[in-house]
RNA sequence: GGAGAGUUGGCAGAGUGGUAAUGCAACGGACUCGAAAUCCGUCGAACGGGCUAAUACCCGCGCGCAGGUUCAAAUCCUGUACUCUCCUCCA
């Protein structure tokens, strides 16, 4: 959420910014009338208030006395009413305001590519070698299917569309891979964390995801009470600290976790619809940061660092782009997403989101620490895929695949492998 | 699933209609070469508004949350969330 006194002291610079959002200008001045608005209110009403307050006290102290105070009891009914209506407005121009103010986006940040169009997205550098093929190289899905290691077709028997068996040394690749991510960050310091996958709507406001996006998730409706399958680890993981004030000495904070991530994918009918890369499951490694204002962005230099570092010991061609403002999720300020290398498909694929949502999900959730001042102020939330294991293991499948259709297992997931170096046709 | 108890400031903990005791912690000062102890004083989260150079001052709000009754609610009423205990069930 933004901070609206930014609004309100800075509009045409916010309106510029959100402009590169797509947000239109209209709905800043409205915000900003209905403020005004809301302020002249408030005056009338505390002033009442104040008033009350003292009358009260003063029928206290003549109650003690023993003395009659039904004239002010009379008096101060009609202000009551007064205060009620006024207070009734009040509510009115909160909600109108809150309305809005929860469905703006954060501000792009300084050097983030100002443009509607995703295709203004700036290429940062590359990594890596693509490898060569001295034969048409396939996708991860016939290979997958051909070695019997991914069952798409009886995924869609069981459940719908975009789910998937992993079966034998697909299963133990999966696992591995995920094993040697959550290990990797473990030597960086990250705290490992197994969260809930169900979480309420309170914790989806919290990181962004409600009001605004609820038809990308999936929602579970049991009496009154709801619940929403997790479309990222970043829920649980940012939400953890929801409604408190972190002791500033433990921040910076890391934290990673491995999660299913469920999403419905309303909207992207008829993309990638086979394969790996979009599902309504996949596993995903997640890492999150909380860490003060100043430090943030030297904080998002580190989680980029951390997914790459994984890509490389991967031996993974990829390169990393900074994502236009248009295109960038609606709590980032600035967003790098790594593209692995993907042989069928000829290009580079996301294969991890790195964002720094600055103050914009801390004040949503109530997420602070105290200052030298002792005074709270939000801190800074950043998270980042390291990464979409699904999409790692399509990566491998199709960087790593061999004439006679079998893949060989980079050499750092050996050991997670139990020693086995190639996966051939099992059955 | 059933029954009961609870939720008050950083922590502990009073307060059953008149507007948040007290203790600890914290902060300032005194004493001291310095510290501890002691003494004196200040301070009650977060938030909103006003006035500002201001983290000063004034006001509102504030006792899990949301409503209601009342001139007035931590206190009474209704709903709800969570925690704990016992029973039941269970991986």
């Amino acid at each position: 959420m933004l901070d609206i006194k930014v609004l309100r002291q800075e509009p045409q610079w916010a309106k510029d910014k959100l402009a590169a959002r797509g947000i239109d200008g209209v709905e800043i001045d409205e915000v900003l009338a209905l403020d005004t608005q809301r302020r002249g209110v408030i005056g009338q009403t505390e002033d009442l208030k104040a008033k009350r307050n003292k009358v009260s006290d003063e029928i206290a102290a003549k109650k003690r006395a023993k003395e009659d105070a039904s004239d002010q009891i009379a008096a101060m009914r009609t202000v009551g009413q007064d205060i009620a209506k006024l207070d009734a407005t009040l509510k009115d121009l909160d909600d109108k305001i809150r309305y809005i103010l929860v469905r703006l986006p954060n501000f792009p940040a300084d050097g983030v590519p100002m443009s509607l169009n995703e295709d203004d997205s700036r290429e940062e550098y590359k990594w890596g070698e693509r490898p060569t093929f001295d034969f048409t190289p396939k996708a991860h899905y016939e290979i997958g299917e051909a070695l019997g290691i991914l069952d798409f077709e009886r995924a869609a028997k069981v459940s719908g569309s975009r789910f998937v068996y992993y079966k034998g040394a697909g299963a133990r690749l999966e696992r591995a891979v995920y094993n040697f991510f959550l290990d990797e960050h473990a030597k960086e310091g990250y705290t490992e964390m197994l969260t809930p996958y169900l979480v309420n709507d309170d914790s989806m406001f919290g990181t962004g995801q409600f009001p605004k996006f609820t038809e990308d998730v999936y929602s579970i409706n049991n009496e009154d009470q709801e619940e929403t399958l997790i479309p990222t680890a970043e829920v649980p993981l940012v939400n953890y600290y929801r409604d408190e004030i972190i002791p500033s000495e433990k921040l910076p904070i890391s934290f990673t976790a491995l999660s299913p991530a469920f999403r419905s994918e309303a909207g992207s009918a008829g993309r990638d619809t086979r394969g790996l890369i979009r599902m309504h499951q996949f596993n995903k490694v997640e890492m999150v940061k909380f860490c003060k204002p100043e430090d943030s962005w030297h904080e998002l230099d580190n989680l980029i660092h951390d997914a790459e570092d994984l890509l490389q010991k991967l031996g993974l061609a990829y390169h990393v782009i900074t994502l236009a403002s248009g295109d960038a999720s609606f709590t980032s300020a600035k967003t790098n997403d790594l593209e692995v290398w993907l042989p069928a498909q000829d290009r580079y694929r996301e294969i991890s989101s790195c964002s720094n949502c600055t103050d914009f999900q801390a004040r949503r959730a109530q997420i602070k620490y105290r200052d030298e001042n002792g005074k709270p102020q939000f801190v800074h939330t950043l998270n980042g895929s390291g990464l979409a294991v699904g999409r790692a293991v399509a990566a491998i499948l199709e960087n790593y695949q061999n004439a006679d259709g079998t893949v060989t297992i980079p050499e750092v997931l050996v050991p997670y492998m139990g020693g086995q170096t190639v996966i051939a046709a099992e059955d």
